[in-house]
RNA sequence: GUGGGUGUAGCUCAGCUCGGUAGAGCGCUGGAUUGUGGCUCCAGUGGUCGCGGGUUCAAAUCCCGUCACUCACCCCA
């Protein structure tokens, strides 16, 4: 028997109705913010990657998926969507239209890392990128988009939003050193990671989970007491814009980025109902790295939602209405041919029919119809076809009628239309 | 890449310590109800015990190896 392989899986069934809900919002919240859909290439030169997230980042150092081609390229599936649309937005002059200039992308990402809860090497995000403009009241826009899509999706109780500012080029080098330096004194009580992480990512250990290191990070200096003035002020502005929508936030003043192109507002949904994993939607402003690409010096700010995270979260909470057949048809004996011109009919009036080719006993049908969760049964053996008639039954009630085909599709729309 | 846990029926799992006929619940099929679902009762169907090797008269059970899944770390959505 062939097997998926590690870290990728099927998704279908039960599950499949969630990604179809969300499907809806993302297509339609977007539109609502004005940002028109932008289907990235899921494959790109691995340079791309390299350039756009950082070449010594996690991502691109060993969690890409990467070959060469037949030509002597190397290429990588996207592992996020950002750099790839960046590199659309640089290839097809879009900086040139003025203005900002809003997309969004959903898709598959690859990631070619050890699967667990919430995390799978092919996982599904929703992102916006919005180009050209620095403004902070397009960073609030931005994030307010990203709640509404939870609130769409009936699961903001169960998530936080969090915000921070990681300051620019020219303010975090010198928080960098600051934050070194404190570090340092206190080096030989850090734990194994976080003496790494000194010399290659001293941020990160405001992160790390090891209650000794947390002691130690919870004195240390902060990104948003060394911002220069413009990131102070753009900070401040941003919060003042979310208050003005009534989004509740928190500041989280340890939130670090593991990206090199974010730049000032940093922002997270988090919930506290997996293990790990915690983070179901995440972004920020990346305004250097379009120019880092190849454009123009325009400014973005975006965001990504782990859609495999959040259908999780939804399915422990009952958000979606389960979906429910209209009409399940029963044929007794051999009037397929005939019932088949009725059922063809009812599907062409737009209502949803199913049957079951084996047309077992009425018994067996009934049950299959019962399992479809079909709000009625039309029932068509020979006493129907003698009085040219059929009987609907409501699968609720238990209740049934005779109804003569002239009648059939006027009954149907009474106890069928809202 | 590192560490822990688990692989037995379609699904969830018991049995393994202490070797001796492979089990339960759910599901599925049929019947009680010959043209009527759900609830109940009855019967039936269903497994190379992940795979390979070893020990033994005898292995789901003990030993070795291997693969897969899973959770966590690193990192990330």
């Amino acid at each position: 028997m062939y097997k998926k392989v590690r870290g990728f899986r099927d998704i279908f069934g039960d599950e499949i109705y969630y990604w179809n809900f969300i499907e809806k919002i993302i297509y339609d919240l977007s539109r609502r913010y004005g940002y028109s859909e932008y289907k990235i290439p899921v494959l790109e030169k691995a340079e791309v990657f390299n350039r756009g997230i950082g070449s010594t980042t996690d991502i691109v150092e060993k969690e890409m998926f990467i070959f060469k081609d037949k030509n002597d390229d190397f290429l990588a599936l996207r592992p996020e969507g950002t750099a790839g649309m960046v590199r659309g937005f640089v290839e097809n002059k879009l900086y040139a239209i003025s203005g900002v200039k809003k997309y969004f992308y959903y898709g598959p990402m690859f990631r070619r890392e050890r699967p667990q809860k919430g995390r799978y090497r092919q996982f599904y995000q929703f992102g916006v990128e919005a180009f050209g403009s620095a403004s902070p009241v397009l960073d609030s826009e931005v994030i307010k988009l990203l709640t509404d899509f939870f609130k769409e999706c009936k699961i903001e109780d169960k998530l936080k939003l969090e915000i921070n500012s990681i300051g620019c080029p020219e303010c975090r080098p010198l928080y960098k050193d600051k934050l070194t330096e404190y570090f340092e004194t206190s080096k030989d009580e850090l734990c194994e990671d976080c003496r790494r992480r000194l010399n290659t990512n001293p941020m990160r250990i405001l992160d790390c989970k090891i209650e000794s290191c947390k002691a130690i990070a919870e004195k240390a200096p902060v990104m948003i007491n060394y911002l220069c003035r413009e990131c102070a002020q753009h900070f401040e502005s941003v919060k003042t814009n979310l208050s003005n929508m009534n989004v509740s936030f928190e500041v989280n003043p340890h939130m670090v980025r593991g990206l090199d192109y974010y730049v000032r507002t940093a922002f997270e949904m988090v919930t506290d109902e997996f293990e790990a994993n915690s983070t179901v939607g995440a972004g920020g402003r990346y305004d250097g790295l379009v120019k880092q690409l190849g454009g123009p010096d325009q400014p973005g700010i975006g965001f990504a939602v782990g859609i495999d995270r959040l259908v999780g979260l939804m399915e422990s909470k009952d958000v979606i209405p389960q979906y429910h057949l209209d009409i399940f048809f029963v044929l007794p004996d051999g009037l397929l041919d005939e019932g088949v011109k009725i059922i063809n009919n009812i599907r062409e009036k737009g209502y949803s029919v199913d049957m079951d080719f084996d047309l077992g006993s009425v018994k067996s049908q009934m049950k299959k119809a019962n399992r479809f969760k079909a709000k009625f049964a039309l029932i068509f053996g020979q006493n129907e076809l003698d009085k040219k008639s059929v009987t609907i039954k409501d699968m609720d009630k238990g209740n049934q009628e005779l109804v003569p085909f002239s009648r059939l599709m006027e009954k149907l729309s009474i106890k069928l239309d809202k």
